[in-house]
DNA sequence: ATCCTTTTCACCTAAGTGTGAAAA
DNA sequence: GGTTTTCACACTTAGGTGAAAAGG
């Protein structure tokens, strides 16, 4: 697993939250990260099986406070107690070495909740707490279950990926108001409160386009 | 362009419609079509560039009625006037051989309407008659506009694909009760009228899985 | 009791979908 | 009188609002 590579697709909009200090809504429901995390690999062998989870980690031991009047966000004493770390194995997998190549792996369905007693499997965060995403990628071997659990691995059989520009602060509610305009603006999903003179496009939903002048297809093929 | 092959991804979906006989709501504001034409391409020169289109054509001269007390569709009558054939441009246009051969292409954003007057650029389509959507793989010159008008084409630029599972009749209101159920239970966005006992699963929205025993990672690589 | 911070919740936007009664 | 079309409505999922509630 040496040579596999792992990148990250949506580094654009991750970069441009992370230089806000991107925060992430965590509610008793759940709610989905945005940016998606969104990745593809490289290195991998076409006919061996693998899965690809995620995970999130504290990346400190300390609760932090957003100091208004500074528009920055300060260390406002220790962390809660952690909570337990759950992985979270893409819904896709496994996948051959040959599909994840071809295509990218996007973890959009996963919700970040902050409620302990969380029963439908979202991630349960701390809330004013700074988190690290990972995404893992696991050699499948005959024995290993895609569902259930694992009971242990070999060094050679997994290698993790950190993306520095994908950390956040979970919150219950946005801090920074810049925070919430580029949540907007980018987010296709909170279009309903965009100014209509939108100033950032990065929804890539082009309208169809018609041409006037029909073409004219007189062989048709059937396949 | 003679080894070009196109291949319907969604054809266990659309067999199951055309089982039944399809039916596809057009409305004045327009509506999209339900399965998705989902194609994918192979045997196409990597770097060259390629559009691709679909239209709609008429299958035949003739009006049809939905006979309730048959449940099944008879002849009523010679076809209404033909209506302007358009031909779309998918808006991801243009792709390389290569692209084209990694990712499949979605028509999910295309429209139907019955509203003659519509200057927004969905098909138009008259009510009660039967139809065919076709996909077309164009080869792309320097010269040939990606939006605007195509001139001319010589005939070894392009090629078409039909898909005769796909045929429909176009409805203001369905006919067969059996099309609306296979509707409900298969478009993610009729979730509202499904039963609480869900007969049939068409969706891949499979739910995230969650291990319940934590991995072991303890190496980390920054990528 | 006061004050400040954090969380919750009913509410509205948005697109896509079928309903069922009314209008053609 | 029967067939076809329209339209306001309700439902789903996802997202932010802003006032009220909860915590400390």
């Amino acid at each position: 697993m040496e040579h596999v590579h792992c990148r990250l697709e949506t580094k654009d909009l991750w970069d441009k939250f992370h230089d806000l200090g991107t925060e992430m809504i965590i509610t008793k429901t759940g709610r989905r990260m945005f940016p998606t995390l969104r990745v593809s690999f490289s290195g991998l062998d076409p006919d061996q099986k693998y899965l690809v989870l995620m995970d999130i980690i504290p990346v400190d031991n300390k609760r932090y406070r957003y100091a208004y009047h500074r528009s920055s966000w300060l260390v406002a004493g220790k962390a809660d107690p952690p909570l337990p770390n759950r992985y979270h194995v893409h819904p896709d997998s496994p996948f051959t070495g040959d599909q994840l190549q071809k295509q990218t792996v996007s973890f959009e369905k996963l919700k970040l909740t902050n409620n302990m007693m969380d029963k439908t499997g979202h991630v349960i965060l701390n809330s004013m707490h700074k988190y690290q995403p990972r995404i893992h990628i696991v050699k499948k071997k005959e024995s290993t279950p895609c569902q259930g659990s694992f009971t242990s691995l070999d060094a050679e059989e997994y290698r993790t990926f950190v993306f520095p520009e994908s950390v956040f602060i979970a919150v219950t509610a946005y801090q920074n108001q810049l925070i919430t305009k580029l949540k907007i603006d980018s987010n296709p999903f909170a279009k309903g409160f965009r100014d209509s003179t939108r100033l950032t496009d990065f929804d890539s939903e082009g309208q169809l386009f018609r041409l006037t002048f029909p073409l004219i297809f007189d062989r048709i093929f059937y396949d």
